[in-house]
DNA sequence: GACCATAATATGGTCAGACCATACAGGAAA
DNA sequence: TTTCCTGTATGGTCTGACCATATTATGGTC
């Protein structure tokens, strides 16, 4: 015996099958929550609570007013509801940092050596780099290091990855900040970046792999202390 | 001039926050419905949307009905958001097959490095492989041959990891059907499967990577072919 | 005719209240 | 003690109203 669906979830159910089936894309509008409502044979309260989950999984955003940017309109960001999602089980303790970061880890020693393979133009890193030499806290540190290492990610090409990439950052932007002021001492960190930067222009997949693994115990001594 | 937030993100906000702050974790429950809404100031259907992004994030999960389990609910459920995630996007064409199969190479690479480093139990393996061979339907072999690569990521003991592997797979089931279907015969994926397999049980990590990358290009060959 | 102020309208955002469905709690009856 | 019924707390849903916002239509003014 399997529980009655609730409405919402009907809801949700039709509309993915709308994007399906007629190959809706970004840009595309849906109808307005009334008139859905009356479609689908329900409550405008369900509709609006499939749309609120359809929006947190960055698959539409709603907007008031009226004319052809208004109403609820189909988006592509996974990337928000990544952050979100990781952000909420590592305060939930579902996750433990250790994990996140050695995702982290993998991801970036791929991403590295993709970024090698292609011989990709590193200088978005050198200027990553340069900026956080000049930074003046660890909030700004932090910044412009997020930056360095999600450019990587997306030299890769592959925007999956660069999404999981973009929020493991953003979920642990906490942790890092509090890793940076720990520290205290940044120069190990830029070094690597150098080092990194130097191996992914030198066309050197596994010699960029190594100095990815490299940075992040330095980063997090703590988590590799085994 | 950022935007007015809107009642249920307050809702939201406040509710991560007493996660955070109170320790909340899997299993503690969050006050009913009406009492959030009184609480927060805030009318019920507000308080109901953030319940259902909540739930969409795999952060609660809601019960009707009386007693301790009834309610509002904290769950550990990454897992099931993900797949929803990456299955609307795939829909939306604002991800394609290609980066998603290329994202669960990477993983499983991993994975299946790390399980012949620790020395994996195979009895799981195994039994899976002996599944698909049983298997009557291409969907029947599809869903062994998932448990079969999701005992791989569950062996690498990150469990970020495997909720990613398992959203993966779930996210083109329907894709990995029609493959199997398309490739008619098995038996060069059952060969692959055991080659995996022994790679693991041997302790060989490069082998272990190796096979399941070979694995990936005859399952999609059509995504190899450069 | 061109331009600007105002009104109409379509859309999401929010709330209050009502009612139903579900599942446990506790008392009543056997 | 066991069984059954009723009460009740909880989520699920709908309706209708009203507000906020942004576009569009209208009409007056120059």
């Amino acid at each position: 015996m399997t529980r009655k669906p609730r409405a919402f979830e009907s809801v949700l159910a039709q509309i993915e099958r709308r994007i399906v089936d007629d190959g809706l894309t970004a840009g595309d509008r849906l109808p307005g929550e009334r008139q859905l409502a009356e479609q689908l044979q329900v409550g405008r309260s369900s509709v609006r609570e499939a749309l609120r989950v359809l929006e947190s999984l960055g698959v539409v955003s709603s907007q008031a007013g009226r004319g052809p940017d208004a109403g609820a309109v189909l988006t592509a960001r996974p990337g928000s509801a990544l952050t979100d999602l990781l952000r909420l089980h590592l305060g939930l303790a579902s996750l433990e940092l250790r994990e996140v970061v050695d995702t982290r880890l993998m991801i970036e020693r791929w991403a590295a050596a993709r970024a090698a393979e292609a011989g990709a133009d590193t200088s978005a890193l050198a200027a990553s780099i340069a900026a956080m030499a000049a930074a003046a806290s660890a909030e700004e540190f932090v910044e412009h290091d997020t930056a360095f290492h999600c450019a990587i990610a997306e030299a890769s090409g592959n925007r999956l990855i660069a999404a999981i990439m973009r929020s493991l950052r953003d979920s642990v932007r906490r942790h890092a900040v509090e890793a940076v002021e720990r520290l205290g001492d940044t120069a190990v960190l830029q070094a690597d970046h150098e080092r990194i930067m130097a191996a992914i222009a030198a066309g050197d997949p596994d010699a960029a792999s190594d100095a990815v693994a490299a940075h992040l115990e330095h980063a997090y001594p703590e988590l590799f202390r085994g």
